[in-house]
DNA sequence: CGCGTATGAATGAATGGTCATTCATTTTTA
DNA sequence: TAAAAATGAATGACCATTCATTCATACGCG
């Protein structure tokens, strides 16, 4: 009875399993993880995490899609209101940057804990990395056709730089000792991605 | 007595245990692969392993080694003998897609097991991925002060870009069950690298 | 109201299976 | 025939998952 109607707070508890599991999963590594960590960790016995989610596996799984889709239908919502796709481009490494700048456990587990066996890799770049490779490539075909863009690149490969160029970014800054704002750096990738790094 | 002399093959069965601990790794991931999958594979006993490595951690560990120390003293040879910077990055780019294009199961280690947890990460980006980024970005500020290159860009930065597009292509390859040769890719990465993507 | 009772949630000790690693024994080499 | 190399069965940890039991909550009834 502690808040207005019981019911709606059932996925309250599997919230926590979450929360609990992305910190444990980042300290320590899917692999290394215990379910009993992370029951310890979200102050529930280790049963009850098998209450809300199938397995580990599924805990982590339950974790991308989640996480994914909300950053996803996001970006679209965001994107809608821009007009041009050299804003559009610069707004979505923007927001790349500025989600995983934003919560190091959450930036940990998607650079290096989401990518640890091919098992995962395959089923996750299937899933939501192609949604969201997708986005890129059609924004960059987009300019193109306006002739914003030159047309002697392929939008796929074009896509997948800018990508790999921000991916990189977010590793390092999850793999650096030092802790510096993450954001800032679209601005400076933007400025090669546009316009190279040749002088002339 | 069946090669010359016997002592400078202690070192043969090493490399076997190497060789299949790649091929196991590749095909189920470093956490999901018994000691036993490498030593079959080898076609030895399990225990033999534990005469050439100390653990099962030695074999991934040693595998790294060995394949960065080569692939950075082959990139030092073959940049020696480069004049400008811009064919330098374009050499280091080639080899870079080469080297992992030319063996999927050295490719698939490198770009999803090495990466699985943040432990391996740490120890391994302190160590052979801090050079290689080294190179790429000396050669950028090498570039610079040509005056070949922009000034208005951090060279750790932009080498970071050339770097993590560069890997995308390769994580990209290695996942796509398609077939395609990947050395090709380099130029299409410094196309854009070079001259940025606006038609101005 | 207050009390018994049914229902679903939570618990955590026990289970079962999996492997990395060891080492007494055997085989190969010189 | 001694030393070195290789073997593979046995060991001991480790941990995901299960499930018999306990607990909390809400409801019906006198």
């Amino acid at each position: 009875m502690s808040r207005s109607n019981a019911k709606p707070f059932v996925s309250d508890k599997r919230e926590a399993i979450l929360r609990a599991a992305i910190k444990v999963f980042a300290g320590k590594g899917y692999f290394n993880s215990k379910v009993a960590d992370i029951a310890k960790e979200a102050g529930i016995a280790d049963g009850t995490v098998y209450l809300y989610f199938k397995s580990k596996d599924d805990i982590l799984r339950s974790f991308f899609d989640r996480a994914m889709s909300d950053f996803i239908s996001e970006g679209k919502r965001e994107l809608a209101e821009i007009e041009g796709p050299e804003d559009k481009l610069r707004r979505i490494a923007q927001l790349h940057l500025e989600r995983l700048g934003a919560d190091r456990d959450l930036a940990i587990v998607f650079q290096v804990e989401l990518r640890g066996s091919t098992k995962f890799m395959e089923e996750f770049s299937a899933k939501g990395f192609a949604d969201y490779l997708d986005i890129i490539r059609a924004t960059i075909a987009e300019g193109q056709k306006l002739g914003v863009f030159r047309i002697d690149l392929k939008p796929i490969i074009v896509a997948k730089m800018l990508y790999g160029a921000l991916d990189e970014m977010v590793t390092n800054w999850v793999l650096s000792h030092k802790s510096y704002p993450l954001a800032p750096m679209a601005d400076e990738v933007l400025k090669v991605f546009f316009g190279g790094i040749l002088t002339k």
